[in-house]
DNA sequence: CCTCTTAAACTTTTT
DNA sequence: GTTTAAGAGG
């Protein structure tokens, strides 16, 4: 029953077969980590008798964590409930937080500010202080009050730290204390927490309380932590606290893939991990399955110019492929001309789907340039970052008046809302809310649902436009623990005047701002089904809410019915794998970027990232810079990038003109060097652009192809659902006490496509069945509320 | 109190 | 070049 171990290479399954205390797992690029970790759990379960409950997986994003899970629930089916362990840290945090919320004084309907309420908030503190705007930036203060809380420093602790303050001095800021201070006050009034909070308060939660430490101690029998790399330090305080003897933890990281440092990861964390847990298994996975061995190599040259690392040595037995090839364009259109037409001639000529295909970046910024240039050979694209679904404006102003019926003191949500839609309450009202509520140590709503208490200042009619607004949320709270989130939902955005808004707006960025509020009411509907069919009744908003409030990203489902090329930052494309890969604006000042030039340890950092970069590709590996490139909408001269050095030039194939410009010690020669570049008369030719052999336009007749709405979107589903669906003449009549199901049968379900009924329990609206899906793992499905068709 | 115009700031990277 | 903030006019 143990053959899957056959799968794994040597060191792979000895990483497995270890679990009698601490394990390191470092993991190479591509060398089969997230199975290690699949096989690894489903060793645990199967072969020592783990319940899967007392398993603690924590990754760092939500994609992650979704594909541990389904791996795992392929390899063995279990009801959905038993991944409660499994997820990021902050959604499995966050669960243990909300059930002991009152023992750190909050109550467990708390909501979450994202980064952008958290900014708003330290604005209106700074003004509250009567603070200078210019200096108090509110991201300068945010990336400070984050930093303090990832190493877990209390405001009290901050503001009697001499040392803290002789910094905040220097950096003219000598009051972040009192914001601090106030901003952890105000949050803790107002029951919400930001994402920093959730591992502040955890770690509290179970320092302060030691019965909830054992508890939860002796719950978790094994951690799991994947990209350890990426933790900070409050992070790795933690888990000490959740792991006791004989300390059955295992973390999996590759040291030489850090690249979240300024979001306060520290790279001590792993290789120091044997020092911290002294009976430590260090395992190495050094096979690469993904790469050339070309591309290995190349990889490997790079890194090794860093100093900080464990030493590793990863190879590749794939073939030996094509050195990776270097290119110089004049300008960074003719860098996006060069990269789309090689596209188009891999894609011709070789049949290479545009799936296979990768365009990575720096910054955000500089998708732009390759957007237009795939677009004009109608080239189907997909660019993921910049603003998700939930950061949309629309879909914030509906999230707004969620966090509001579930939590009404979220200060932030009230003034978001406050006037939107407009009803005439305006900025100088808000402000002498604001001030009362300040003066008296209350939240918003407070105040505003007993005005005169707090002696609002305030004339008549602004004080009906505030009861009005008062007696809309207060319908919206009654009802938002007794109904569905769908149902309040559909409510809200009715109720609240959003949609007759939105209605009326017939541009057509007004018909994509309804047609993105159908999708997350859809999403809602969704969401409640799924739980009903899986017999999990907890469907309120608050549920809801909690799922949504973490959701930030990229996990929107994809819709793969056209390949694409893809087109987005390096962070983002960690843990991916393309055919061919291009990485593009390979030069000074943007990769390394011009922050991280002056110390050595950003720039390894850099260093680190391109070699996330380059470690992406199974096939082909393209780089390229330009010499000219706009930005902030002026024309600057570029060097190429340092790190183009660092690669053992066995490894690359390097253009024409090779290291013109090049410079030996950019500082400085920095503002010589293009001179030299510029004048040697590499001249544009808009023909054939040179490395990138075959750069030929297409003969395709050139379709205008939409231009994908920045992230790609479901296809909205009809929006007018019933309330209540219950499985009605999908289901032949007979045997009502199993709904025509028996074990043994084939069923197609809706969602999760043809599964075969392994177990039945209950009868009457109560059977209960458990439906082992072929593309889906195993669910449990509540017979009463599961839509599918019996079909064999 | 709302809306339109103009100005500045901005680019790392994200739970 | 783009987006968001502040100020003026209605």
């Amino acid at each position: 029953m143990t053959d899957y171990l056959d799968e794994l290479n040597e060191s792979q399954r000895a990483a497995v077969l270890y679990n009698d205390g601490p394990s390191l797992v470092i993991a190479g690029a591509g060398s089969g980590k997230t199975r290690v970790l699949t096989y690894k759990i489903k060793y645990l379960i199967q072969e020592l008798g783990y319940d899967a409950r007392s398993i603690l997986a924590l990754t760092f994003t939500n994609k992650a964590a979704k594909e541990i899970i389904e791996r795992v629930n392929s390899e063995i089916g279990l009801p959905w409930s038993d991944y409660i362990g499994m997820g990021t840290f902050h959604s499995v945090f966050l669960r243990i937080l909300r059930q002991h919320a009152d023992l750190i004084g909050f109550t467990s309907n708390l909501t979450i500010y994202d980064s952008g309420d958290s900014k708003n908030f330290i604005k209106s503190l700074v003004k509250e202080l009567n603070l200078d705007e210019r200096v108090y930036k509110p991201g300068l203060i945010l990336s400070r009050i984050s930093n303090a809380k990832n190493h877990l420093v209390s405001p009290q602790a901050y503001a009697a730290n001499g040392e803290f303050y002789r910094l905040d001095i220097e950096a003219k800021v000598p009051a972040m204390r009192d914001i601090y201070i106030r901003y952890c006050e105000r949050c803790k009034q107002g029951n919400v927490m930001d994402f920093d909070d959730i591992l502040v308060y955890i770690y509290k939660l179970l320092n302060n309380h030691p019965e909830i430490r054992e508890k939860y101690a002796n719950k978790f029998k094994y951690v799991f932590v994947d990209e350890y790399q990426d933790t900070n330090e409050a992070q790795s305080r933690i888990l000490s606290l959740l792991v006791k003897e004989p300390w059955r933890i295992c973390v999996v990281g590759d040291d030489a893939q850090s690249i979240y440092s300024f979001r306060g990861a520290t790279i001590d964390n792993i290789l120091n991990f044997t020092k911290s847990y002294p009976r430590a298994r260090l395992f190495k996975l050094e096979q690469n399955y993904r790469s050339t061995q070309l591309i290995v190599k190349a990889a490997n040259s790079l890194i090794e110019k860093n100093r900080e690392q464990i030493k590793k040595e990863v190879f590749s037995e794939n073939q030996e492929g094509e050195p990776i090839s270097v290119t110089s364009a004049y300008s960074d259109v003719e860098e996006g001309e060069i990269v789309a037409n090689k596209i188009t001639s891999m894609h011709v000529k070789d049949g290479c789907p545009y799936s296979d295909f990768a365009i990575l970046y720096r910054t955000n910024a500089q998708s732009r340039i390759f957007e237009e240039a795939l677009r004009k050979r109608a080239v189907p694209y997909r660019i993921y970052g910049g603003l998700s679904f939930y950061q949309r404006k629309e879909i914030k102003d509906v999230i707004a008046y969620f966090r509001l019926a579930v939590n009404p003191h979220d200060g932030e949500a009230l003034k978001r809302v406050i006037n939107y839609p407009a009803r005439g309450i305006g900025d100088t009202t808000l402000n002498k809310i604001n001030m009362a509520a300040a003066d008296a140590g209350v939240s918003l709503w407070t105040v505003i649902s007993s005005p005169l208490d707090y002696g609002l200042n305030i004339n008549k009619g602004t004080h009906t436009k505030l009861q009005a607004f008062r007696d809309i949320v207060s319908g919206f709270i009654g009802k938002a623990d007794s109904v569905s989130a769908y149902e309040i939902g559909k409510e809200i955005v009715s109720a609240s005047g959003i949609m007759a808004d939105i209605i009326q707006d017939t541009s057509p960025e007004g018909m994509s701002r309804r047609e993105n509020i159908d999708e997350l009411v859809n999403g809602m509907y969704d969401f409640c089904e799924i739980r009903r069919e899986e017999g999990n009744d907890r469907m309120f908003l608050t549920d809801y809410l909690s799922e949504v409030a973490l959701l930030t990203d990229q996990d929107g489902e994809k819709d793969d019915s056209v390949p694409k090329v893809t087109l987005m930052t390096i962070h983002s494309a960690k843990g991916l794998e393309f055919r061919n890969v291009f990485i593009v604006g390979m030069e000074e000042n943007l990769f390394p970027g011009p922050m991280s030039s002056d110390s050595p340890r950003a720039l390894e950092e850099e260093r680190r990232l391109f070699y996330v970069a380059i470690t992406r590709a199974e096939e082909n590996c393209f780089i390229s810079y330009a010499k000219n490139r706009y930005k902030y909408g002026k024309q600057e001269f570029c060097n190429p990038s340092r790190f183009l050095k660092d690669i053992n030039p066995s490894f690359l194939k390097l253009p024409k003109d090779a290291m013109v410009g090049m410079p030996r010690r950019t500082d400085e020669h920095a503002p010589r060097n293009y001179e030299r570049g510029y004048g040697h008369g590499e001249t544009y030719r808009s023909s054939g652009p040179s490395m990138f052999d075959g750069g030929e336009m297409p003969q395709e007749p050139v379709r205008f192809v939409k231009p994908v709405p920045t992230r790609n979107l479901k296809r909205i589903v009809p929006v007018a659902r019933p309330s209540s669906v219950s499985s009605g003449s999908n289901i032949p009549q007979g045997g009502a006490a199993t709904h025509g199901v028996s074990v043994g049968r084939m069923i197609e379900h809706e969602r999760f496509g043809i599964g075969e009924v392994v177990r039945l329990e209950g009868t009457g609206d109560n059977c209960k069945a458990t439906v082992r899906f072929e593309n889906a793992g195993e669910k449990q499905l509540l017979l009463k509320f599961a839509r599918f068709k019996i079909i064999g």
